[in-house]
DNA sequence: ATAAAACTTAAAGTATACTTTAAGTCAAGA
DNA sequence: TCTTGACTTAAAGTATACTTTAAGTTTTAT
């Protein structure tokens, strides 16, 4: 095994990602690897900070789809570089924004809901299903 | 058809979800219905408050099976009056607060990680494995 | 040489939260 | 009365993100 390609193993060890991911995520086109003796995977070793990004960017609560797009978007769609790195984080910085906001938002209409007793399906945002944000279709998941 | 006794049809419209989503919570015990003519569902009136409190919970983030968990507390497993409302949703902010102190501080990790340009997978919070919140299994979604 | 550890594939399983389908019954208005 | 709309059930389907299983091959260490 030479220094610059990991097998199947250690690059799930090295990542904290399983086996079995890293191979479902090949189908999703994710990552890619090459093939080495016997038919056995071979990530490169600029793989494992593709497959860290992905996790980074799944922590932040994207959708492997949409992940997928992002990196798509990159030139050869190459494992990231320093300044494409950049890019990317700091527009998913702004998403985190969004979602810190939204969830704001919702803790004040909460805080107010229970102030006003919420025993009226008029007067209260919450209890109104127009005004409440849907949580349509399935999602990516948030953290813990 | 009373007053005080609605078909399926119109409990969906008057609370936003869709009739196979009640049938749904009726397995899950989240929601109980009385038997009218031709066996057809009959549901109370209170229980267009209680399917509200799922849908706002569930905006919040929380899964049914957590729903049920914070339902089920209640004596007679009743439809929350105003107390029980105020205690549950209480806690509800409560865990509203947690996420969005954890969502701030990845937020940070994000920030900082741009400006160090994270090419160091040792110098980099996010990079480590051990570090990331891991977000594990199936769980609830996030709104929007 | 041999045994254990690591790898391969395709297909099925898991979990959440529902929706859709199929086949049929029932209720309400014209 | 008849037709339309609303309702019933159980079972299968959908979407995401994987894991597990089964059966077999390969690599590595002793």
């Amino acid at each position: 095994m030479t220094d610059t390609f990991l097998t199947i193993g250690e690059t799930a060890r090295r990542t904290g990602v399983a086996a079995s991911a890293l191979r479902f995520y090949e189908t999703r086109k994710l990552v890619r690897s090459h093939r080495g003796p016997g038919n056995q995977r071979r990530y490169h070793r600029s793989m494992l900070r593709r497959i860290s990004i992905i996790k980074i960017a799944q922590s932040l609560g994207l959708s492997l789809e949409e992940i997928s797009s992002a990196l798509e978007t990159l030139p050869d769609k190459r494992t990231p570089t320093r300044r494409d790195w950049e890019k990317l984080s700091l527009k998913w910085r702004d998403q985190l924004d969004a979602r810190i906001a939204s969830l704001e938002k919702l803790r004040e209409q909460l805080s107010s809901c229970i102030g006003c007793g919420c025993l009226s399906l008029k007067r209260c945002a919450l209890y109104n299903p127009g005004d409440r944000a849907a949580a349509r279709g399935a999602g990516p998941r948030y953290l813990l």
